[in-house]
DNA sequence: TGCTCGACCGACATCGTTGTCGGCGGCAAT
DNA sequence: ATTGCCGCCGACAACGATGTCGGTCGAGCA
């Protein structure tokens, strides 16, 4: 392991940089003007096939790359978008940026990803450096705080989609998850089994996917005429202890629950792992898939959502609102996906 | 599944662009020269405070924000590196991102990101793509062929630093784990517990790290005085069905296996998934941990690597680099750790 | 008083590219 | 022969910032 940390030097020593060919190289080597050069390099019309070669031979020959920052400034675009995401690490949302990406390329365009951590302060600067970087248009996985600084962006023509959250204080094209319908469908399975007792473990309702997960959980109880009871019902920040209390309450009550929703991937994790959770017996259904949640001791049986095509339908949408489309801020819900994992 | 949002697009079609304010917007604003707007954007001395003040002032009412295309043309750098990896989604990569980003963020620079798909033409395109962009630097993950189109720009002073895997036909500073004694440890570890015959599934040796692994491997038997035997060995392309084949194979030979070392995480997956695995019995130890590893129906002891600090090793290499670090290339080999995990 | 010095400030050139415009030569229509 | 048009091409300005350099002003010193 090398760990030297060493000194800020005021350059000299290996300073051989080679100066980078430029168009005007170029230009003068194949005998032609830099406008020409310029044809080439970006496929104009009106260069006749001998210059052409000519020019292209010697941007072999000293191996001349455009300087994308020259071209940026001159252009007012940089062919560069750039991605919000609160957390790279997570697999939710690097399937997303992976998304992303994949239709950036087709577009011709390069991607910056920046995690924000959920910290608004970061956030905003990371937003606002990537505006100073003029990117083409943005995609946000928003924190919950308020996003009204870039609505004169927004007025200016910068193209911000919002993904897996809506913004706050902001009205703007956005993508989500079909968060209730899911939760619903993932609690009327629990039912159909014939569960009437059924715990939810989730995140708080300021958080939007909190909110509406919950809500999902209630439509599926009223539909089956079962009444809600917030004695079974545990919101608040992910952890193993708080899931192990949350289970010890749920069976401790009245009447014990025989069944657990647990809201999304960080509960699920803190479910799983609490001591009491695989003695207790619950039957269990979670939001959002994993990888190996088929191979668990028991497997999990969850609600998917899809977040290669919440990246692509982000991206997609700010491509389209990049090539003029017009019209109010959309707002696409994505479909969750049911999987039934029996016991193996 | 699309619907509209209430409130129209504050801008009609979004021709109406708003053209962004400049240092001149600025400086007339403030009526100083252009130079001591730059001054106080930069935080230069020779400013007096209430000229400081003033320009400040400007700003915020103009929603200045400095163009970087501008900057980076003039100053040459751009406060930007690349990250080139296979695939973003991959846990293993997504946290090498986030390490770099990390680390990148402290030096006040925005990370580009772009996965390769291991495709040889479309990496070096987004490497030419990203040096356009005069990034700063970059970390690549390599695909394994040939990266000698990069030796002008390291010449060039351009900091490259490659992660996980060597560079091939390229001398360059290289993060790697410590991949041979990674898997001697682990298949030391079944060695410990009895085993005298160990099969071995993994990558085939063209991969560096397949190698890398299966030459750990045959040092740990060469250690116990095991012969080492090609018929209990299954190089190649993750599947089930390999793995499904390499297990019947393993365990038909003349001496059957009783033990199992996997070489890398997809071999692992789909090893796990292969439907005679669990009938086998086999004990089995993997290179590369999961989440959940600890919550399978046979919880899983693994060789771990740590991607965090490889990402953060490159970075911090790049950015050494960067302050003028001189020297020949490094190799950085970083340890890895056997969790073991016992019967639940 | 005269001189130096340093802090403060702005005019100007410059980075590398692309948009504008005008020149040139050849060809078809008049 | 003249006109007009079109394809090809290059000079030049402009994009928005920063480095250079020189100017102004007040303080300090002999």
């Amino acid at each position: 392991m090398v760990d030297q940390v060493r000194e800020p030097r005021a350059d000299g020593a290996q300073s051989a940089r080679v100066a980078r060919a430029t168009m005007k190289d170029v230009a003068a080597l194949a005998g032609v003007g830099i406008k020409t050069v310029s044809r080439v390099v970006n496929g104009e019309r009106h260069v006749s096939e001998d210059t052409r070669v000519a020019v292209e031979r010697a941007i072999a020959q000293l191996r001349f790359q455009r300087n994308a920052s020259a071209a940026s400034l001159r252009q007012g675009q940089s062919a560069t978008i750039g991605l919000i995401v609160e957390d790279i690490s997570e697999p939710t949302q690097s399937s997303i940026a992976r998304a992303v990406e994949r239709v950036a390329l087709d577009e011709g365009t390069l991607l910056f990803t920046a995690s924000s951590s959920d910290d608004p302060d970061r956030e905003r600067a990371m937003t606002l450096s990537l505006i100073s970087r003029r990117v083409d248009g943005l995609i946000v996985i928003p924190s919950p705080f308020d996003h009204g600084f870039l609505q004169p962006e927004m007025t200016a023509g910068l193209p911000i989609v919002f993904a897996d959250r809506p913004p706050i204080g902001l009205t703007a094209d956005t993508v989500l998850a079909d968060n209730r319908g899911g939760a619903q469908t993932g609690t009327a399975h629990l039912i159909e089994a014939g569960h009437r007792r059924i715990a939810f473990i989730g995140d708080p309702e300021s958080v939007h996917t909190g909110a509406e997960r919950l809500a999902g959980y209630r439509d599926a109880l009223a539909d089956a005429g079962i009444p809600y009871d917030p004695k079974v019902v545990f919101l608040g920040a992910p952890s193993i202890e708080r899931s192990e209390a949350a289970i010890a309450a749920a069976l401790d009550v009245d009447v014990p629950a025989t069944a657990l929703f647990t809201g999304n991937s960080l509960n699920t994790l803190a479910t799983l792992r609490a001591p009491s959770f695989e003695r207790s017996a619950l039957d269990h259904v979670a939001f959002d898939d994993f990888e190996l949640a088929d191979l668990l001791w028991r497997p999990l049986t969850v609600v998917a959502q899809d977040p290669s095509a919440m990246g692509e339908a982000a991206a997609r949408l700010v491509f389209d609102r990049l090539r003029g489309e017009p019209g109010a801020a959309r707002r696409v819900t994505l479909p969750t996906r049911l999987i039934v994992r029996n016991h193996r």
